[in-house]
DNA sequence: ATTGATATATATCGATTCGATATATAAGGG
DNA sequence: CCCTTATATATCGAATCGATATATATCAAT
């Protein structure tokens, strides 16, 4: 799925600007199923423009910037609807934690720490995020509403809560064994 | 982490030619957690090679191409140990079966159950993998030896668990209630 | 014989995306 | 003044993607 396609699904919601777009995308419930960068959505939007899949207007504001906000036409709702009944591409995934724990005996034990600590840390803020379900701004709320989001709610808990188990359970697996600190140091931390 | 590190990882097992690194990454245990296109590979070796951090054997072979091997230098295994112990990028996770059971609103009955179906019996295959240490061929075997891809190997069978399960715990909530077809249909096909 | 599929190999193309940067405005702090 | 953060639009050069090209093999079907 390009970013064409994610731009028509946050705009059909509501419509948004693009800075709103990306910050849907960053920061509400998107974040953590996709991504797009400022360089690839403003690009797709003027695609989009050009397919008549959105309109725009611009909204004059005192002593700021204009702001574009997006409208979704009905054939851009069309064009949504046809690419999300089309087969999904397989999921990509790239992980530098993962990718640095597989090599975790080229590691010294600090770093096998840190990753740990920082990952744990950050599955735990996510997993409170998740449950919490965000209720900063009616806008950030009106994304989360609906048995899809809630759905996609309960599966990223399910999976973070899963992490998070597996690497409390497991840490001392991987700071102890692979460690390459002389032994006196290993026993002192490895327990 | 960019494509030139994940050659350098792939490499520090052993020696390979460009397709069996892709060959590594898509089908070894790398493919879980990474993910690179020949379009990447090539040029990344390329700049390696340029950089120093490998160099390369061909080896002619009867009415076959020639096949180029690569190997890692002391200044690329250096190079790697560094990238693995900088700053690990944020999780780039893209899914497109995600995105659409989030908007499952939009869609039909049919193309939401075959999702379901179609993730359900991917997920007990990935398990299948993942749990039977794919022992092909001794380079396969080589890449997934040690506490490293063991601990990683543990991580992605509790994930993929967790997510078969709660697939499976869910799935009539998601086909049933935003059904779109007439109560009839739902009903026969609901339960 | 041809075609299509699959496999092993190297390589590259045009399109897309990334991450950083630029610009324009605001506010606050050192 | 500079830096940081925020709200906005936009673009750059580098990296990556997915498809394609080329070169070889084997096998099966027509």
């Amino acid at each position: 799925m390009d970013v064409k396609t994610l731009c028509l699904a946050v705009l059909s919601h509501r419509p948004a600007s693009g800075y709103e777009i990306k910050k849907a995308l960053e920061e509400g419930p998107y974040a953590y199923f996709y991504r797009a960068s400022f360089g690839s959505i403003y690009p797709a939007l003027a695609r989009l423009l050009g397919a008549g899949l959105v309109t725009v207007q611009a909204e004059t504001r005192d002593r700021r910037p204009d702001k574009k906000i997006y409208h979704l036409t009905t054939e851009g709702r069309r064009a949504l609807i046809d690419a999300l009944h089309g087969d999904p591409a397989p999921d990509y995934f790239r992980s530098d934690f993962v990718l640095m724990m597989f090599h975790a005996d080229l590691l010294d034990e600090r770093h096998r720490r840190k990753l740990l600590d920082d990952r744990i840390a950050w599955l735990k803020q996510a997993l409170d995020c998740v449950t919490k379900e965000i209720p900063f701004d009616e806008a950030r709320k009106e994304l989360c509403a609906g048995v899809g989001p809630d759905f996609v709610r309960g599966l990223g808990r399910a999976v973070y809560a899963a992490e998070l188990y597996f690497l409390e359970a497991n840490r001392d697996r991987i700071l102890g064994r692979t460690s390459q600190t002389a032994p006196a140091a290993a026993s002192t931390e490895g327990r």
